[in-house]
DNA sequence: TCTAATCCCATTGACGCCCATAGTGCCCCA
DNA sequence: TGGGGCACTATGGGCGTCAATGGGATTAGA
């Protein structure tokens, strides 16, 4: 799924993925930028919680746990959704993913990602090849 | 099983697949873009659920599960059946499987696949040509 | 005051929902 | 046993609704 952003720097985000935060009464997204990927994890404010509660239970005097809130807080960031949908792509976002003019949705019921087109089109022929090949040797 | 795309680029799910998700309730199928194939497994929604399932169970650090993740939602895609059993052909499937004004259907009990007609048949041809070839070897 | 964010409204094109019709197989009954 | 009618599938098309997009107007912020 691919929209594009308007003058104004607003791209609206698809209605099936609106109604992951919008029937939790919510009218924010929270986006984390991928540690491995150039792609936005997006969420319900829940994906930041969820994350916390996770952090809670972990040794707060730990490295991992450090690192992991410090993440939490310095690649992520609140996303407002405007009266029909619509986000104002920033800085934050285009300059982890190279968005400019288009931005493409995947992803699940819970949560979902933003990319670039072309990366996301990049990105997904190298997992298709990693994962043939994976299968190509199990068969033998 | 062949049938026609129409003017606005439905086509009718053959009733014998209908009943595969139908029968469980559901007004939706869930198609991913084969691997090897150009070819689209089709089932309901359960079949996407089944593999989430399954790897979420797994380490979630492997490379392996991410890609099997994202590959699920990138290369997947959900098709609303409409009140007569149709869906429509999307630019998502027709990219992959070469599908312009005819679809095949055929399959098993649980799933099925969708093909465009000559693609089908040149697969058709190939599998009994290595299975002919496979005893042919094996009689020696 | 100038810029940027927010709200509101208009357009258009796609999609969902509805009904109609033709073709086909099946069953039942005369 | 042959014919009529019922049931269902595949296909075509009308129409209303909603999503995506564009743009004006108003407000907030620097």
């Amino acid at each position: 799924m691919t929209n594009r952003i308007d003058a104004k720097g607003r791209v609206s985000v698809p209605a099936q993925f609106r109604l992951i935060v919008q029937s939790a009464g919510h009218t924010e997204l929270y986006a984390l930028r991928s540690l491995h990927l150039p792609a936005l994890d997006v969420g319900g404010p829940e994906l930041l919680t969820r994350f916390d509660k996770k952090l809670e239970s972990e040794d707060p005097f730990a490295e991992t746990a450090d690192d992991m809130s410090f993440y939490l807080h310095a690649d992520g960031g609140f996303l407002k959704l405007d009266a029909d949908g619509r986000i104002t792509v920033t800085d934050f976002l285009r300059e982890h993913t190279g968005i400019s003019t288009d931005v493409t949705f995947a992803g699940a019921n819970t949560h979902f990602q933003m990319w670039q087109p072309d990366q996301f089109e990049a990105h997904r022929k190298t997992v298709r090849a990693r994962l043939a090949e994976k299968r190509r040797l199990e068969a033998n």
